[in-house]
DNA sequence: TCGACTATTTGTT
DNA sequence: AACAAATAGTCGA
């Protein structure tokens, strides 16, 4: 069964785009979209992304605490674009994600900056080599795009696999942490971590959640 | 070497 | 039971 969770849509706009965040009462980020062309879509995509079930309170309940942190999480983003390297000052709410998800975000969240790895390294690390299909989808339903780098995987024939914002975006976000992608989108060898680096970073990072 | 295709595999809904 | 942001293998240009 999963827990009924009362929670608050804050709007952000980044440029012409819009970016919807879901904050629950104890101020944790619950799930977030992309940047997307309409308000909507970015509410609607940042409830799909969130692992439990959510009723909300209506806007003008929002409380000045509530706003900041949402305010926070979209600085995040827009400083993230910029090619910054902001910090967490907020907390993310993982309630509701299997423990197979919780291992594979957090092991996601252990990629640095300028590195990639594959969906079948990560399945190695948490366990189950056979399981990348099993990883994929997994970060297809990332709850924190972009905080939890999930556009630092790709394929194992390093191809860039899918991204729930495009490859376009894909390819933007790893350009900006200097990650270089040829034009038909395959990323550099030498960008790439393997499976025994990147086990050692993933035990040695503090865990996200 | 590359693309197209297949069989196999896993966790989630 | 069906799906998905995969992978390793084969086969024919």
């Amino acid at each position: 069964m999963k827990a009924l969770v009362q929670c608050f849509v804050y709007v952000g706009k980044i440029g012409d785009k819009y970016i919807a965040v879901l904050i629950d009462e104890k101020e944790r980020v619950v799930s977030l979209s992309l940047p997307r062309g309409s308000e909507g879509v970015a509410v609607d995509e940042a409830k799909s992304l969130a692992p439990i079930e959510l009723s909300f309170k209506f806007r003008s309940e929002m409380d000045p605490f509530i706003r900041r942190v949402g305010r926070e999480v979209v600085e995040f983003i827009m400083s993230y674009l910029k090619g910054e390297e902001p910090k967490l000052t907020f907390k993310l709410n993982s309630d509701g994600l299997s423990s197979f998800t919780r291992k594979v975000l957090s092991v996601v969240s252990s990629i640095p900056r300028g590195f990639v790895t594959c969906y079948g390294c990560v399945a190695k690390v948490v366990g189950n080599q056979k399981a990348s299909r099993a990883v994929g989808n997994a970060l297809a339903r990332n709850p924190w795009p972009i905080i939890i780098p999930c556009h630092r995987v790709v394929r194992g024939d390093l191809t860039l696999g899918g991204y729930r914002g495009g490859l376009e975006l894909k390819r933007k976000l790893l350009r900006i942490e200097g990650v270089a992608v040829t034009p038909t989108g395959r990323v550099l060898p030498a960008h790439f971590l393997r499976t025994e680096l990147l086990s050692e970073l993933s035990q040695g990072s503090r865990k996200a959640f």
